[in-house]
DNA sequence: TTGTAGGCGTTATCAG
DNA sequence: CTGATAACGCCTACAA
């Protein structure tokens, strides 16, 4: 049916070899065959078939990107950006997502890893993943700790967390809330929480951070944050792990009477083109995403050539300063 | 470097085609020679070569998905559900985000047409792409059209316009503004604005479509929409062609000192979790984004085992009734 | 400048 | 129940 090589040889009269040297401009080759192996390619609509160059090739010129979700803005500019590099420099990209199934990064793990890809981004929230250890695959981590092998990528999400926390004490609020993710996941996100605690310390304010958890849905959310006000109901300020849910915090607070800036201030975390657009009320720390994508990509075909990275590349953030942290 | 059947065969002191059967579990195998193999396979952590069970199979496991960008809610809601049903049947996911480039596309689609995967879903915004035509590559659009061949999964946009607006009008506003993409690209959508203008003359009012091209920046669009309030000065109500710009709408409205919703209404389009939750005030129309990522794969695998499928599947909208669309 | 032959790793057919 | 062999489509020594 879809016609291989031999065909176009066939029709233009040479040998295999000479087709697959016109193919890859590889050789001297006549003007006249030249000519007749193009026509012939066109004639057929040749395309050569992948499976069989990335076995011979021992490459398949696919970068894996496993990811909680694209559904959120933070991991959809990030996929985005990184598909972006990648193509730039003739990658392209298998993702998945694994946030629904705890079983599913091992799942693509374990297919990636059979060679199916030539390299692989990870930003997932799961953990206990021990197959990155058996693979020499190159991989790099977004954000996320996996090994003492595997370099990580990630803004400086303590200084993150000391803008955002100084941003609201600026107001001379006192009793001010952290939410945050489960302690146990290692993650450099993590940083922000012990920003936070020590700038509340050297301003002798008291620190507490509630958790909750990434994979709860949008209704157990809403219900683990109105808990959140009732846990605490002179809550004079909030620093929210990330805008989405600074957002949903601002209309629960919303519901409950409580006016921003006024009655509470809300300092976001992510920065996302898309919610700086959309809520451009919201204080939030921006994570460079772009940069992020970019060295992300550069430390990976760097591993994939075999030249040495570093354990560590960490980029700047900065702070949007809208209506909501001050007062 | 990594092992191969024959290295497994040789630690476990068999052949490489019984090898292969205890890997794919077929034909009768003794105890022994199965507790051997996957002996074998264990201890050198074995993993089957994914382009040679390609070469062989003449088939991929994967499915390109071709979208404008995964970093816009709608469209990162709709890869993710169908990144998850397709995973459900053994599929991955290959993604090509389009927008930023024109020639992106056709880029994707001849390499992708290389055998590189088993069938497309594509929802992109771009035009004149004959490269379908030319393949026998099972390909779904999703709220496109394409050619005669390719099915089309959508939403019922002309009942999700003919919502919109008769919301709107309810309240007895007259001048009420559609805003949408280039008439000249021939997308399902178009049939909101077909939608918008029946009604609006069945009401004897008159009606004014705004264009604004999608490829836009967030920059660029607001200067486009600041023109719009510009233009129409006593605008009563905007049917937007999406909850971003809807909200980025807003947004403008509020900066030139119109209330929302006393001096402007507003609806959205799409309705994706993400805005619901995070603006829930936007009076939208909401798109069953799972239900076409179902249907979208259903049919796709439907065209891959060569079923009959329908040329077109439309599928039903909700009207999200929020406080920005009333008064 | 062009052709022949063998191999990339897997699976299926056909004997045994 | 198990093993040899050919084939999937492409690419590159090596020969001519």
């Amino acid at each position: 049916m879809k016609p291989k090589l031999e065909d176009v040889a066939k029709l233009a009269g040479v040998s295999k070899t000479t087709a697959s040297r016109v193919l890859n401009n590889r050789g001297y080759l006549s003007e006249k065959t030249l000519k007749k192996v193009h026509d012939a390619m066109e004639q057929l609509n040749y395309q050569p078939n992948a499976a069989a160059r990335q076995l011979f090739k021992q490459k398949t010129g696919l970068i894996g990107l496993i990811f909680p979700t694209v559904s959120n803005p933070f991991f959809g500019e990030l996929v985005d950006y990184l598909e972006y590099e990648l193509y730039q420099r003739q990658f392209k990209v298998i993702i998945g997502n694994s946030l629904q199934d705890i079983s599913k990064e091992t799942d693509y793990l374990n297919q990636l890893l059979a060679g199916q890809v030539d390299g692989l981004i990870v930003g997932t929230h799961n953990q206990g993943i021990a197959e990155y250890k058996y693979s020499h695959l190159p991989v790099v981590a977004i954000d996320r700790v996996m090994n003492s092998d595997i370099p990580i990528v990630e803004s400086d999400n303590y200084n993150g967390g000391v803008l955002a926390t100084e941003r609201l004490i600026k107001s001379g609020v006192k009793q001010i809330i952290h939410t945050n993710g489960p302690v146990d996941l290692e993650t450099p996100a993590n940083r922000r929480r012990l920003a936070y605690e020590k700038v509340m310390q050297d301003h002798g304010l008291p620190h507490n951070t509630f958790t909750v958890d990434f994979r709860l849905s949008y209704n157990e959310k809403k219900e683990q944050y109105n808990k959140l006000f009732d846990l605490y109901p002179n809550v004079e300020a909030i620093f929210a792990s990330n805008d989405v849910d600074a957002k949903i915090i601002m209309t629960i607070a919303e519901e409950r009477g409580k006016k921003i800036p006024d009655n509470l201030l809300v300092v976001g975390y992510d920065g996302t083109e898309l919610m700086r657009n959309i809520v451009p009320e919201l204080t939030t720390v921006i994570q460079p995403i772009e940069e992020m994508a970019k060295t992300a990509v550069d430390v990976l075909i760097k591993r994939i050539s075999g030249v040495q990275t570093e354990p560590e590349y960490i980029l700047p953030v900065t702070l949007w300063d809208g209506r909501t942290g001050i007062k």
